[in-house]
This record gives C-alpha cells, structure tokens and sequence, in this order.
RNA sequence: GUCCCCUUCGUCUAGCCUGGUCCAGGACACCGGCCUUUCACGCCGGCGACACGGGUUCGAAUCCCGUAGGGGACGCCA
C-alpha cells in the first residue's frame, strides 16, 4: 500500500513556522515512502478564512520547495459528501438528533466543572424520541459507551483512553454545516489518506476521529503526533514563512533548521532536502516539545549562504539589493562582491546592511574611526597611493597588494596606517574584508576618487 | 478541575528500546586564545545538563514506582 500524507491547515492565517514543520515532515514522510504528498485547505471557517491566505500558504510551499503532489482540496467544495454521510449515520442511528440549547450546554459544563468532573454531553437526547418539530437541533454521532480507545501513533506510541473522557460530539450544526471532527475523518477516508502527521494538540482529537472511521465502516490511518513547538507567537510579527524570506532567510536553511526542531541524525546539522528525504523516518522523531532558536536558525542560514553556488546566491540577492534602491544585476562585479561579503552576514538582509557602499559613496565617515586614524601627516602617502593607484598596471589584489607594501616601506608607515585610511575611504568604517580584495572590487576611478575625497576632506587643514 | 503527553548543558539534541565503553557526546549562544592590515570567517580551548525522591541491580541518564514542573485537550473553532 502506496502512502497518502496530507498537510491540512486551515486558511485563517499565514502559515506559521510550526504548521511549516508540520507540512514539513508530511512531505518528508511522502517523499521517503515513494508515496504522495497531498494539500487540504480547511476552510470551513466561515468567519475567518480568506483567499489570499490560501494564496499565502500556497506560495510558501512553492517557495520552500515543497509544492504538494495532489490538492488543493478545499473543504467547502465537499459539503454535499459530508451532508449525505452524516444523513447516513442518522439512518443508521449511529447519530442522533439533539435539541439542547447552547445555554443548556454550557450551564451544564460549568456545573461538571465545579464538581470536579469532565465537561462533557450527557447524552441526554441519544435515546429520546419525542422529538419537537419546530426546534433547532443539532446532530451527534454516538461514542461507543464502554471499554477504551487505542492509538497507535509512530511518535507517540500507543495511547490509550478510557470511552468515558469522551462524549457524544456535535457532527452538524444547528446551521447545517458540519464540524471538524467529522470532516476531518471523511476527508481522509475519500483521499485515502495513509498516515495523518500533524501536530501532538491533535492527539485527543484522536480518540473522537477513531469512532467516526468505525461508524463510517473504515479502518483508521496510521497516526504520527508531533511535538509543539514553543516560542512562536513571542517573536514579535515576524513568524510566517514569508516574514523570514523577507528578513533574508534561505529555503534551504528554514528547511533545514526545521526538520531539526523533533527529528535528528546523529551529530548532524546541516542537511539539505535531499538528504532529508532519504534519512527521514519517525524512528528519530522526538516526542518532547522543542523552542525556536533564532539564533541557531540565523547560523543554520549563514552555513547555507556559504554553501550555495557563487551566482545562484548573487541572484537571490538582487531583489534585496533593488529593494534598497540599489539598480543592479549579476554581472561578474557583483559576483566578486557576494564572494567577499557572503561569509560575513548571516541574511541576506545583513548582507546587504554590510554592503551597501559598495554601490553608494552616500556614507558618512565614522568618526572614532577618522579620530584614530586619519592625520594631516598622512597626507603625502595616500596622495602617493592614490596616484600609483591610478597607474597600476594590473588591478587585482595581488597587485594592489604589493604596491602597498611598497608604498609603506617608502613612507616608512606599518600597513595599518595606509590600510585603515582606504577602509575609510571607500567602506566609511574601518571594518571590511581585506583591503587588497576590497579595493580590487572597486574600479580604478572610484577607489581614486574616494581617495581624493578623504584627501581633500579629512586630510586637509 | 478532569484526561493525555513531556522532562539530558540557556537552546536544539546524541545516548535510553538491547543497563557497565557516559565522572554524559555534538551544535547554537556565551567566554578566552590563535590567525590578522580592521571586522568577520576559520581554528583551538573553556563554561555548562541526566527535574526530584524511592526502588530493582554488583552496576542506572538508561528498567519500575511516586512527586514536582511544563505543554496539550476538554466549543454548534479548526
């Protein structure tokens, strides 16, 4: 039997790091099995669900490379299917009608609650039969009345809980639309869906789903239940998937530093997708809860940065770069740039913040900086530098590297005096890659007419 | 309140099933050093955990029981 996993979230939102783990593992699972990975969107909600949600999760799939096999399959296109299984199991008398008013049933609740027992339905209407004509009801699927329930779940293994923690649950509304419980299970019954992967809140749903696959006359599904994931909703707005593209982050790395959060590999760290998909299995699937990091998922991103093809990096990089205002492409110069820069920024936002001279003299000088070294006395060697620089037979690093140490033993000056002053010149701070390379990233003109600026502006009295 | 689940360094985790090789390993973060024309990167080193209490056993992070703490679920939401 081929395996079925589907990934169903609901579209009254973004889709958050810990549904993304979840579909997460979904796909992985699919992938691993040679099976089929499907997408449901539950939006049955008719209050919250929205399009552009949908649209939302859609594109995050796509952008994390994880696009579904089948879907979507969207519950409100399905209603009929669910109205004729419930009419079903009414004839059946494996549900019933049920009169009690929603004051009814909370007034109950409370009471349960204050006598330290379980909030649940009594059961009041599963056997009466003089039904009023002109009431509202709603309609409730008969829990079996003794005995207990048992999931076997791959991450969870097997759990058991006695029929009396459960009570006859709603299945249709007073409105005539179904509840989740219900849909849930006849979705997965006509998908023949293999295994249900979702998250460890879903686990007492469970035990209600597992009665309804009986009424239905199915077997139930393999279940995986994965442990939450804390820490989310603190992280101020920026949780969604394309809230952290935008902040620079990688697929690879979210990815990667999700499929971390509940599954390991030994001492690994880094993965990409593929080799994901070959080693996944609940075998290595935790059950204890686990928090976002986001500073071990910054150095998952760094590694990522580092590891990527040279142009491919550079092009991911270029809307970044035009979102600043900056018009470039991937020529070979920005090529360079990425080169000498990707190491040290763990974003491509950041990378970005560690850039931007390099395409705008619009900086200002930093000042503890300029104190420290740049004097009036200096100016004769950067004149000379500027001067030979402009020159130079060759312009590349090593090149310029030499004319340096040259420049340094006529002067008489350690490297440092004539390397900092460059820094400043055409970085604005002191801290840059190497010098050398940094100047042979630039062009001929624009290194010596930053230099002239320096010259003119901080070396002159 | 009731039921279910969880508990190894601050965090993610290896080890647990098949007790000894674990005075517990790796990674992020942090601290120190090295490299060096600066800042990073990199390299080296350091700090740092088996929640607690009872058993079982020659021996327990590993098995059993209990306690505490944390999470989840208890909707005419999904």
């Amino acid at each position: 039997m081929s395996v079925r996993a589907r990934f169903a979230p609901s579209n009254t939102g973004y889709l958050h790091m810990g549904n993304t783990r979840t579909a997460l593992f979904n796909f992985l699972f699919a992938r691993n099995q040679k099976g089929t990975f499907i997408l449901r969107v539950e939006d049955t909600d008719q209050q919250r669900s929205e399009d552009r949600y949908t649209e939302a999760i859609i594109d995050a799939l796509q952008w994390l490379n994880m696009e579904p096999d089948e879907g979507p399959i969207f519950q409100t296109d399905r209603f009929d299917t669910y109205g004729e299984k419930i009419d079903q199991l009414l004839e059946e008398g494996k549900a019933y009608k049920c009169f009690c008013t929603p004051e009814e049933l909370e007034a109950q609740r409370q009471e349960a609650q204050e006598a330290g027992r379980k909030p649940k339905y009594s059961g009041e209407w599963r056997d009466r039969t003089d039904h009023p004509d002109d009431q509202p009801f709603v309609v409730r699927i008969k829990m079996p009345l003794e005995g207990t329930i048992t999931v076997k779940d791959l991450v969870q293994g097997e759990v058991t809980v006695n029929v009396e923690e459960l009570d006859d649950f709603i299945i249709r509304r007073s409105d005539g639309t179904p509840t989740y419980n219900f849909v849930v299970v006849v979705d997965d019954v006509d998908m023949d869906i293999s295994h249900v992967i979702r998250g460890s809140d879903h686990l007492n749903n469970t035990f209600r789903q597992i009665p309804v696959y009986r009424a239905l006359g199915q077997q139930p599904p393999t279940f995986a239940h994965l442990p939450l994931i804390d820490g989310l909703s603190k992280r101020k707005g920026s949780a969604s998937v394309q809230d952290y593209r935008d902040l620079g982050f990688l697929p690879e790395a979210v990815v990667n530093y999700l499929s971390r959060l509940g599954w390991s590999h030994g001492d690994q760290e880094l993965f990409s997708m593929d080799e994901l998909t070959s080693l996944f299995g609940f075998d290595s699937v935790g059950r204890s809860p686990s928090t976002f990091d986001e500073d071990k998922f910054r150095w998952v991103n760094s590694e990522w940065m580092k590891r990527l093809e040279l142009s491919d990096l550079a092009e991911r990089w270029v809307p970044f770069l035009k979102d600043r205002g900056f018009d470039v492409e991937v020529d070979d110069n920005l090529i360079a740039i990425t080169d000498l820069m990707r190491e040290r920024a763990d974003t491509l936002v950041a990378l970005t913040d560690e850039s931007t001279y390099f395409f705008s003299d619009d900086f200002e000088y930093n000042e503890k900086a300029v104190k420290k070294w740049l004097s009036p006395d200096l100016k004769p060697a950067v004149e000379a530098l500027a001067d030979r620089l402009q020159s130079l037979e060759e312009w590349n690093s090593d090149a310029i590297g030499t004319l340096y140490r040259e420049l340094g033993k006529e002067f008489d000056l350690g490297l440092a005096k004539l390397a900092q002053p460059t820094r400043i010149g055409l970085t604005g701070s002191t801290s840059s890659p190497s010098v050398f390379d940094l100047v042979a990233t630039f062009s001929r003109d624009e290194v010596v007419v930053r230099l002239q600026k320096v010259i003119d502006e901080l070396l002159t009295e």
